[in-house]
DNA sequence: GTCTATACTGAGATAGAC
DNA sequence: GTCTATCTCAGTATAGAC
C-alpha cells in the first residue's frame, strides 16, 4: 500500500521535527501512524533510512530553487562577482517557503545537521548545491586567506543549523521565519566581509 | 573509592567527546573504565546526571576566567561601553586553555549544546556568566532593536557550538583551536556590528 | 558507604508465516 | 505486502555482598 508508506513519512516528519530524531522511537511513530512496526523496516530498511527518505522528499524543491536563484544571479552579474548578500539570500531564503508550509521539516533539518550524529545525512542532499554557492562566495571574497574563508563557511553552517533547528528565542508564527532568516543574512554578510584577522598569533 | 568515580568521569568525558553523548552507551563507558555498571548509577544516578557532573567539573574554571576578564574590561572601561571585540574575546578565549588540555571536553560541550536534546544542561552551567556578557554586549550595541540583538546572540551560540563540537574542517593539533577561536571572534564582531536590517519586509 | 549480580522495560532490527 | 514473534542491546532499578 502506497498509503502506508506516505503515512509513515508524514507522521515521522511531524514527530522527528517536534521532538528530534534520536528521542523519537519508531514505536511512537507507528503508533501515531497506526501501522505495524515491521512495515517501517519493510519500506525503508531502518530508522536512519526513513530519515533519509524524509529529507529526500523535500530537499529537491529547495535545491531547485537555490539553483535557479544562483543561475539568475550569475547571469545578472556576468563576469563581475556577485554581491555576498545576494548569494546568502539565494541560499537561505528558499527555506522560508518550506518553513511556512512545513515548519517541522525545517526544524528537523536544523536539528539533524546540528546533532552531527548522522554524519553526512544532511550533506548528502544539500552538499552539491552548497558547493556551488561556496565557490561563488569565494569569487566574491577573493582576498581572504583560504583557511579563514572556509572557517567562515563553517561558522555559517553552525548559525544556520541552530537557527533552523534550535528552540527559537521568540517562538512566533511560521511567518516569522522570514524575518529571522533576513536577520541571519545581515549578520552573516557582515561576518563574511570582515577583514581577515591578523595572523600575528598562530 | 574515589578512584572509581574519577575513572568513570575521565572515561565518559573521553568517549562522550569522541562519539557524542547519545551514541555512547554506559556499557561502553564501564567496559573502558573497568568498573561495574551499577557503580555509575550509585555515584551519579543516571546517564544524564553523569553528563551533568562531567560538565560541572570543568565549567567552574572557564566561568571564573570569563568573569575575571569581564570585570577587568569593565574596570578599564569605566562608564564607556566596552568594545564588542573585547567582550567576545573575553567570553570565547577562556575555552582555548581547556581545549588544549582536554580537547574532548570542548567537543562535548559543543555537541551537547548543539544537540539540544538535553535542554538546558549546558545553560545550567554557563548561563549566569553568559547573561552578564550579553548585558555588557547590549550596552556596547545600544542602537540595535532588541529582537535583532537577541537573534544575533542566537546566531553566535549556533556558530560557537558548531565550532566547538562539530567536526573541524581542518582537524589539526589542539593548538590550532586558538586560531580558530580568533577567526570566530573576528566573524562575530563584524556580525554584531552590522547595521540593523531594514524592517520593510515583516 | 561501595560496589556486584541480576533482572526489568523499551529500543531497533530480523526471520518467517500468511 | 503485512504481521507476529523474537533477538540483541540500551538505560534503569534493586537486593544483597563486603
Amino acid at each position: 500500500m502506497v498509503e502506508t508508506k506516505e503515512k509513515i513519512l508524514d507522521t515521522a516528519e511531524q514527530l522527528f521535527g517536534e521532538k528530534g530524531y534520536a528521542p523519537t522511537s519508531l514505536r511512537q511513530v507507528i503508533a501515531a501512524a497506526e501501522v505495524n512496526l515491521a512495515a517501517v523496516h519493510y519500506h525503508f530498511g531502518s530508522k536512519e533510512e526513513l530519515l533519509d527518505a524524509l529529507i529526500h522528499r523535500k530537499a529537491d524543491g529547495v535545491n531547485q530553487e537555490r539553483l535557479a536563484r544562483l543561475e539568475r544571479l550569475e547571469a545578472q552579474a556576468g563576469n563581475r562577482p556577485i554581491p555576498v548578500r545576494a548569494l546568502l539570500e539565494g541560499f537561505l531564503m528558499p527555506m522560508v517557503g518550506v518553513a511556512e508550509s512545513h515548519p517541522q521539516f525545517v526544524r528537523l533539518i536544523g536539528r539533524v545537521q546540528a546533532e552531527g550524529l548522522l554524519p553526512g545525512i544532511v550533506q548528502k542532499h544539500f552538499q552539491p548545491i552548497a558547493k556551488r554557492y561556496i565557490a561563488a562566495l569565494r569569487r566574491s571574497i577573493p582576498n581572504l586567506p583560504e583557511p579563514e574563508f572556509l572557517w567562515r563557511v563553517h561558522f555559517m553552517v553552525g548559525a544556520m543549523a541552530h537557527t533552523m533547528g534550535g528552540t527559537p528565542i521568540f517562538p512566533g508564527p511560521p511567518e516569522a521565519f522570514h524575518g529571522r532568516m533576513r536577520k541571519l543574512v545581515t549578520f552573516l554578510t557582515a561576518g563574511f566581509l570582515a577583514p581577515a584577522g591578523k595572523p600575528e598569533e598562530k
